[in-house]
DNA sequence: TCTGATCTACGAATTAGTTCGTAGATCAAA
DNA sequence: TTTGATCTACGAACTAATTCGTAGATCAGA
């Protein structure tokens, strides 16, 4: 169960949002420039392979996502380590820290992560 | 200059033995069971779309990659934190060192990188 | 020089993903 | 009750990626 690019970015906004209508998703939605309709068929072809689940008891459905945040993002993590990092995790975190997108604070906890990581 | 999934496959693969013959990133490539024709197609695409290089001196062609090994892999990584972590590549270091996946090892080589990047 | 193996080029089928138009249902407000 | 807005369903066009078959060139060895 592979969410595509597009899949993703909706999945991003029903984990945040929370049961949604397909016009809220589409409001939300960076790329305004597509069409409702678009917006509609793609939470549609979702809910066919049962991604999302949709409580049509009234005129406007309402949508929730049926995939976990954290276990689709483990997915695609684990998917990017092998695919160009050949495995190694270690190379992954180091290069994401070298990307200078790391702020001083992020840093910081992410070295009480690893402390707490180590006393556990 | 978005490598596919295929494509970056074949990339991992002219890294890491530098320039090579269709045959021999056929013979490395792990879906084997995909036909020699088609992982000629795929070098002959990503010849016209400039990542790779052919020399065509010979009968055997041999292609060399043309994008930087490091460069593609930010990309990635930074399409990945927008898309899937928000922007936050703490949220993306955390996750990615919860999987179990990474060793005391390559634990340690990360609390050593992080105290160069405080040192400098 | 023939034959067979291997190579490239390339058209074309196939599959997956994205996009939209249109038709018909529903509903609120005039 | 009619009108207009909004919704779903769905077919179909379009694009991108993947896959393979076939034709013709090249080359090494009998």
């Amino acid at each position: 169960m592979k969410p595509t690019d597009s899949e993703m970015e909706i999945l991003q906004i029903l984990w945040e949002k929370g049961e949604s209508s397909v016009r809220n998703v589409h409001e939300q939605l960076d790329k305004k420039d597509i069409g409702y309709t678009t917006t509609l068929k793609l939470m549609q072809i979702m809910f066919d392979k049962g991604m999302v689940s949709r409580d049509s008891s009234s005129k406007t459905h309402l949508y929730k996502a049926l995939l976990s945040k954290e276990q689709t993002q483990h997915q695609f993590l684990d998917k990017m380590i092998d695919a160009v990092y050949n495995g190694s995790t270690a190379r992954l975190v180091m290069q994401a820290l070298g990307n200078q997108r790391a702020s001083k604070e992020e840093i910081d906890l992410i070295k009480e992560y690893l402390n707490n990581l180590e006393n556990s």
